[in-house]
DNA sequence: TTGTACGCGTTATCAC
DNA sequence: GTGATAACGCGTACAA
């Protein structure tokens, strides 16, 4: 491997300049900058960034964990924003991904504090609560779709009670008043969150019990998670009679879409359908293409990172605060 | 930051032992490496990786370069499979991800020879051929899910001919006679090698021209790809009829079993379906669920790491090679 | 089994 | 503007 130093010598000048010129630290003549380029190319010498690493203060890397995170097509979103920021602000993220079978969170962070990461970026796949030990507290640590069981971490998360109201009113807005609500297993958060939401904006609208349905698309079996759209969405659509019916997400919805046409009806005309999610392709694939809450991953991960700054520059570890971030709603065809 | 300096003054050794001791090199009094590891706990200590690197050779950083990768769910897979055979071998990798915008390969290059790679994975969104400057053969460098315009590099590439021709038996073995093929743009090497696979299935079973009909599910308009499998399908499924229909890709199958049901068909019954991607949760969640070959990306991942390290192993730079990867069929109950 | 001298490639300090 | 020299934290070689 090619060494400062011996740039130098190819170049005529001491290492130190050539360090300058590295570093595009100014005070050297041009002459001598012209020179060490020249030389460097020369050689092709590429500076060692472990060793640069050994005497600077700064590492400018940062430690991205994710709980499966990147094979969640969903979320995937949430890296890629933090990886954009992080480029953004001269930073490098340092991904590692939680194994499933064996989840050990405080070795990936132990390899993240070896690396001298600057802070921590822990990634969960859906909105929930996780335990971390007190190792997780060496380092600024910003957590994003979760938060953690402790409440003791600064969190991003998406703000699925603004989203289940705003979807709701709009849906009211455009005039339907008989309202389904296929909602997620109701252990998670969002779909708390959500149905909350759901709720609030109905009572706005002075409706009252007999004008809403909420039912739940997915059982837990064995602790896997199972849907059961097609038969619950047929069973909402025949005794309940909405003419609306917000899915807890797209993927889902195209259960509902064919229970619709099933039952003769279609999507958009006789009944509006919105959901959650935004989740890739399927909106646009589905026909009539479906409107939905776009959930914020990729604005999510970008946060992450530009809190995390915030929080290195002002010191303040034991920031504890809830950050929720808006959802929009990606208005197509369906309602 | 604690160093092993102090680590040793507290354990009353020298730092030698204490870096033998992190190290796990073997000949060190037990009594010793108690007190060293009781001195570790109470300091917090962590080996400085970046210190560490500058004396080592071997650095164990693998790059990975994606285009745009980790935002396609398909292949977020690759990624995955290639961090957990990183893993596995004691690799860490460091994952970058080109800007769509404005897409230089070669400053994240850059950027993984000034980190001391020992190598570089470059992975591609869809089978595609790119092209790379000449700094690309400045290491060990293995080419996942796309070939080198200049075909000068190791490349891993799902086995689409077999994943077409596989299928294809399938079908015909199953006493399908008059199928479809619902084929990607034509532009890209999998559509071409699908169809290939295709045609030598038909062949090898006697069948004529008049005994399929392919079709293709995109148009390309403005430098974008749109879906038209909803038209097409319908289409296809009114002139020729046919008792099977093969599907580019599991997200044109929802369209395609909505217009079977349309025109009154039962998917599995009437028109068998088959597809290509198993696309997360989507043949799943279709009723009767999709039987679709699977595309081996996780495992391309792993081959791509294992490649990489034969590779500098044998110190074989130039292996031109062509490594295409099995696809399995994901049997359910489409056909 | 343990410790010392030295070197890795770089940045920081300060004198010239 | 420039260049010695020290220092960073650790591994290697070899001596004790």
């Amino acid at each position: 491997m090619v060494t400062i130093k011996q740039v130098a010598e190819i170049a005529g000048v001491s290492f130190k300049t050539v360090s300058r010129v590295v570093n595009k630290e100014p005070g050297v003549k041009p002459q001598n900058v012209a020179k060490v380029e020249k030389a460097i190319k020369k050689l092709g010498y590429r500076p060692n960034r472990a060793a640069s690493l050994v005497r600077k203060k700064q590492t400018n890397i940062i430690g991205f964990i994710s709980d499966e995170i990147s094979t969640t097509p969903a979320s995937v979103a949430i890296l890629k924003g933090a990886q954009d920021m992080a480029w953004e602000k001269g930073k490098t993220l340092m991904v590692f991904n939680l194994d499933p079978k064996k989840p050990n969170k405080d070795k990936l962070y132990e390899e993240c504090l070896q690396h001298r990461a600057e802070g921590i970026i822990y990634g969960a796949m859906y909105h929930q609560a996780v335990t971390f030990s007190d190792i997780f507290k060496s380092l600024p640590t910003v957590l994003v779709n979760c938060i953690s069981t402790a409440d003791d971490f600064l969190s991003i998360v998406p703000d699925d009670e603004q989203a289940g109201y705003y979807v709701t009113k709009q849906l009211l807005y455009k005039g339907y008043r008989r309202i389904a609500f296929l909602n997620l297993n109701p252990n998670i958060i969002a779909a708390q969150q959500r149905q909350r939401g759901f709720l609030k904006a109905l009572t706005e609208f002075g409706l009252n019990n007999s004008d809403y349905h909420i039912a739940t698309i997915e059982k837990v079996v064995d602790d896997k998670t199972i849907n059961i759209t097609r038969e619950v969405a047929e069973d909402v659509l025949k005794t309940f009679k909405p003419d609306a019916v917000l899915c807890g997400k797209d993927l889902a919805a195209i259960n509902l879409y064919f229970a619709i046409e099933r039952l003769g009806f279609k999507v958009g005309k006789d009944i509006g359908v919105a959901s959650f999610d935004n989740w890739h392709d399927i909106p646009e694939i589905l026909d009539p293409q479906l409107s939905t809450m776009a959930l914020p991953y990729y604005e999510m991960g970008r946060l992450a990172v530009s809190q995390l700054l915030t929080m290195k520059q002002t010191s303040s570890f034991t920031t504890q605060t809830l950050h929720k971030v808006s959802c929009l709603l990606c208005d197509r065809k369906s309602f």
